[in-house]
DNA sequence: CCAATGTTTGGACTTTGTCTAATTTAATAC
DNA sequence: GTATTAAATTAGACAAAGTCCAAACATTGG
């Protein structure tokens, strides 16, 4: 869980093993997602990738996370009505999600466990179980 | 868990012991809520309120869920980035989420055991611990 | 009845995200 | 290299969920 320091170089082999093709727009966003390792908006990300000079439109950033998502590159987070968070770590982990900041913190896998996983409706697999723990400031 | 069966004057008697005032369009709005028992969106509570005579605005049948998930009378469940759905059933529980219907479908806090709840961020104090489990068609 | 307070309303507005047709870029074929 | 495709990007129109506001309406208490 140490954190990687990818190059953009590393993107694009990273795009490449996912059957992606590495365009530069491509590239930038997957690094603005990696190389921070955190999670983002639509709109966080596109602030970043265009933030010296303007690089990728709107179309491009939500076509790209789109397609990201298609071939498990990312993962989306939905835990916010207003908006999608995009997450680098396509592992089995879960979220505390401050409901004050909205900010999202990764819980490892290992320190939460479901048990007993119910039984599913009839002819349904099921995608992943995730946790998701609302916090907030103890005296608001 | 078996149904109850609610009469509009129930849902008034409900709003009080919330300390909500019981109007026409509140009482409408939690009974459209709880004689279902159901996951239902705005949009659909909406349709239901306004299904003979058209009776409540939108901006009401916001108003409105945001006043009772204020007063903690209705959950909101977030599993789809374009819709809110509110649930009556505050209590803790789970929910199946059908990727390929949109429906929600409730697990019984029993069925799943959150074990060893992670140490949360200094200051913070969690409102809650849910499991979502996305599933969908064996075949697509 | 009047005044005060609480509630509802239409419609403008904001935000997130999608769609389309046109353009640009990249790949492939000669 | 040049011509021909196919793939990718783009601006801007569009859609849908939700918020906001000032005006209208309803209710209550005197
Ligand atoms: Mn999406
Ligand atoms: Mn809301
Ligand atoms: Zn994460
Ligand atoms: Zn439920």
């Amino acid at each position: 869980m140490e954190k990687k320091h990818y190059t953009r170089d590393d993107m694009a082999g990273l795009l490449r093993a996912h059957d992606i093709n590495p365009t530069h727009q491509r590239i930038e966003i997957a690094y603005a997602l990696f190389s921070r390792q955190a999670h983002l908006s639509a709109d966080q990300i596109m602030a970043i990738v265009n933030d010296r000079h303007s690089e990728t439109s709107k179309a491009t950033v939500y076509n790209t996370l789109n397609l990201f998502r298609q071939h498990k590159l990312v993962r989306e987070v939905i835990v916010d009505p207003s908006k999608v968070f995009y997450d680098p770590n396509t592992g089995p982990h879960h979220h505390f999600y401050n409901m004050q900041s909205g900010e999202l913190i990764d819980i490892n896998e290992n320190d939460v466990q479901i048990l007993g996983t119910p039984t599913l409706p009839d002819g349904m697999v099921a995608e992943g179980a995730e946790v998701i723990i609302r916090i907030r400031p103890q005296n608001p």
